[in-house]
DNA sequence: TTGCCGAATGTCAGTGACTGTCATAATCTC
DNA sequence: GAGATTATGACAGTCACTGACATTCGGCAA
């Protein structure tokens, strides 16, 4: 029955993958899910590996097949949200400098992951749930910021590959990938104690950015006024 | 006999402690030493904690009671070198602007903390060992960036105490802070790939921080020329 | 010196994250 | 539908870390 094999290959759009590939995607799916809901409703600490598996009812060795470490099941939406902006620094016209790209490319990644669900794991205020159980983890911290330090020497190549500079060499990558990075963060910190800021949705948070953004110039200047 | 009881408590200088004190701090100095010797040569995964216990002829719990975990041991002289550092911007005077002061403190730091033996825990090579680690184990690098957090937190508070801000409502000081430490984080890693850095002990790390300070500006910039 | 108090340590048992191994069961391919 | 792949489960084991309790050691005063 070739018709069949055909139709579960390279169905509508190309993109229908085989029962195991959906089945995979399904149970990642559920555990990310489950793992949310405890960690949300009992804490992380007191949240069990065993618990997780058992939700989605699958054993704890399986668990360990889909995610290295328990921080993993955690930061996993994070982790797509951050490949997402890499994904469309990528895509960012030539013409546009480095600083550019880079805040256009938030501005974007914020936009449609905030459009895209108004409720479920996407949303605004899963979101804030989630930063804040970073913040109060010491260990998810940890993980996190591990992350993005390696998220930041993939940006610094990308911006070093569009102005063709040797990363090597030139320091300019480097520097502001970092110093977006951070920038970046203490804006993520800000908007957990800054309830305007969640009611504005995904713009709240761009708008928090861009005012952080805007004070490094002042910050890095010689003195400060009052 | 009070002659010696007052020997023990304020002997030379008032600065010496009881038997009960010195000998703390000489297991918790060779938990430290002997965990560095371990990890260096059998790496830091293939090192157990009852390993380093049973090499300073302690028990695994008394370990945990110096130590709140594995990670801590291991950077424990670079927790040190942090406290210095922030020692020394507490210190600086007030005349001086944010960014200057945090500029003279690392030198200040580096210089001392240098300066202070050519071999041992607190030499050069040592330090290098200890990047170098760092980078290489996952779960160090994690537990060490978020340490690092944590003193940007107050480094903040202390810039926003110097300048007499707010730090909740003033932006710059948490933004210079963050700036300030990712500059010296990529500095670090430089570092690490940089012979020629080496050798020249604590200045060729002041030099290196100092270039990549200097290439802010220029990587905020508009645009980047080749 | 003696004896008491509190702090430091050791012992032991237990929990939970994570891994290797092998058997089994589910998909995929032909 | 047979056979090759691949996901899963079951099980045993290691190791980081913790609580509880007994013991020992240093500090101090009678």
């Amino acid at each position: 029955m070739p018709a069949q094999l055909t139709e579960a290959t390279t169905a509508p759009g190309c993109r229908v993958l085989g029962l195991r590939e959906r089945k995979k995607q399904r149970t990642r799916d559920s555990l990310v899910d489950a793992a949310h809901r405890l960690f949300s409703s009992q804490g992380y600490a007191r949240t069990t590996v065993d618990e997780i598996a058992a939700a989605v009812d699958v054993s704890q060795r399986t668990f360990f097949r889909y995610f290295e470490n328990k921080e993993e099941v955690a930061l996993a939406v994070m982790a797509d949200a951050e490949d997402f902006f890499i994904d469309c620094l990528r895509r960012r016209p030539a013409e546009e400098n480095p600083l550019q790209a880079m805040r256009a490319s938030i501005t974007e990644a914020w936009r449609s992951l905030g459009g895209m669900e108004q409720v479920g794991p996407g949303s605004v205020t899963a979101a804030l749930e989630l930063f804040e159980l970073i913040e109060t983890t010491p260990t998810l911290l940890a993980a996190h910021l591990r992350r993005t330090t390696e998220q930041e020497r993939v940006v610094a190549g990308i911006l070093a590959e569009r102005e063709g500079l040797d990363p090597a060499t030139d320091l300019r990558p480097r520097v502001l990938a970092a110093v977006f990075g951070a920038v970046v963060r203490i804006s993520h910190l800000s908007w957990t104690s800054d309830a305007a800021a969640h009611e504005a949705g995904p713009d709240g948070m761009i708008a928090l950015i861009e005012r952080h953004f805007d004070q490094l110039g002042p910050a890095l200047a010689g003195s400060w006024q009052r």
